[in-house]
RNA sequence: GGGCAGAUACCCAAGUGGCCAACGGGGGCGGACUGUAAAUCCGCUGACUUACGUCUUCGAUGGUUCGAAUCCAUCUCUGCCCA
């Protein structure tokens, strides 16, 4: 493949993004003719990326693709205040512990789409970490409280008369350092992170360094197809989730909401014409051929087709557990626990099954009390999503 | 440092001595309908218990009372105004 010319990789480049700044320099560095070094922070908050930073590693790897460098950034120091971005109440600390192992799952799942070949992993710990008072108060005396409160979600949490604590306000200027001593080129981030990243532009003017160019990405929303996609919400697709579980998750968004996504996932138009749940369908199988292989995406189609649309439970891809005689209770508490791993009260059973949501072999069971038998084997239903097999 | 207001379950919020495991809304879960969509309707939404009921819960601790989310004291935290 011959190399793009600078005109081709910024038009390239700016498929997706939701801000550019500015277009002008990121074409006069492009044309440097070096690799540039383009710089993401992810920090490790929870165990799971999930598909909205996805949009971010995916431009990131289009940088790789034309031959620059990606720097990831592990916040292991950051992600121990926490970036207030977005959030309308103080996140509470993680222990170094948690980050830790954060960390490591994270270099795992970004490797799901970056190219290892051309990427520096660093962790901001590093030299955060070593910095003295007298350093943070130097970087402090070139940020104003009025910047600060231009700031949308500082703001807003003012007005709104909930706390702003202090060191909320050193994310920005932390993650602005980080583009200093990496020597960013670039800096990529969520919309909700141009504000943090044009910090990073002034820190590095300060310190004698070509500003970096920033580039944002849209924010994904949730599932919920309300808030912003994330792991506290509980309204996210993991990018190592099973592919079984990722192509359920995209059927059960609305239509609305993957007409949304659509576009900011694949960078062109939803196909016309096509039928939601069919254009969904493609939608899953692609989000799984993407991080997982085109034949899982097949195979998670297939499957969901035969257990949800077809209800064949019967025939479906199901745990294999052996359970005990019981009363209906106590079997469905049994069955999540030895099935899935998830811890059920038997108040939560009891209203699963007075709900009419329970079924043995095909059968609802909506008396708590009914006792099973399990010998011959069959399916048990506990949910939507969850049911068993029952060996015999 | 001073004054005022506030802290209720996942979120918002009602409740100012017993009828409070705590109104209502949101969210979530389940069911009907369906395309694991939307809309609509119904049920559930602290734990244990077949049930009667028992236990834990209304910022924390201690007290008053037969009885407290509600009254008193102390403490912790938050916002606003003043300095």
């Amino acid at each position: 493949m011959p190399a793009p010319s600078p005109e081709e990789s910024l038009a390239l480049l700016q498929k997706g993004a939701a801000a550019l700044v500015s277009k002008e320099d990121l074409l006069a560095k492009l044309r440097l003719g070096r690799p540039l070094r383009v710089k993401l922070g992810v920090d490790p908050t929870s165990p799971d990326l999930h598909l909205g930073h996805s949009l971010a590693l995916a431009k990131l790897r289009q940088f790789q693709d034309l031959g620059h460098t990606a720097v990831l950034i592990i916040g292991g120091f950051t992600s121990l205040i926490g970036d207030p971005s977005g959030r309308s109440s103080t996140r509470p600390p993680l222990t170094r512990e948690q980050i830790e192992a954060n960390a490591e799952t994270y270099r795992a799942q970004a490797f799901r789409v970056l190219d290892p070949a051309r990427v520096e992993v660093v962790n901001n710990a590093d030299w955060l970490g070593r910095l003295t008072f007298e350093d943070v108060i130097r970087l402090n005396s070139r940020v104003t409280l009025q910047q600060m409160l231009a700031r949308e979600d500082f703001r807003a949490r003012v007005d709104a008369g909930q706390p702003v604590r202090l060191h909320e306000l050193q994310y920005p200027v932390m993650q602005a350092w980080d583009s200093v001593m990496v020597r960013a080129d670039v800096e990529l981030g969520g919309s909700d992170q141009l504000f943090n990243c044009l910090v990073g532009r002034d820190l590095q003017a300060a310190e004698g360094q070509p500003p970096q160019v920033v580039l944002t990405l849209p924010i994904l929303e949730g599932l919920d197809g309300v808030k912003k996609m994330s792991k506290s919400l509980d309204n996210y697709i993991g990018l190592s989730e099973a592919p079984g579980e990722m192509f359920g998750k995209a059927m059960s968004v609305s239509d609305d909401l993957m007409a949304r996504w659509w576009p900011l996932l694949f960078h062109e138009e939803i196909l016309p014409g096509a039928h939601p749940m069919e254009a969904k369908k493609t939608l899953g199988e692609r989000l799984v051929a993407r991080f997982h292989s085109p034949a899982d995406a097949q195979a998670a189609r297939e499957e969901w087709d035969r257990r949800f649309s077809r209800r064949d439970l019967e025939s479906s891809d199901l745990p294999e557990i052996s359970l005990a005689d019981a009363d209906t209770v106590g079997a469905v508490v049994a069955a999540f626990a030895a099935g899935f791993g998830v811890t059920k009260s038997r108040g939560d059973a009891r209203r699963l099954i007075e709900g009419g949501s329970v079924q043995w072999r095909g059968e609802k069971v909506a008396d708590p009390k009914a006792a099973l038998h399990f010998a011959g084997g069959g399916v048990l239903r506990l949910d939507k999503r969850h049911a068993v097999r029952v060996k015999a």
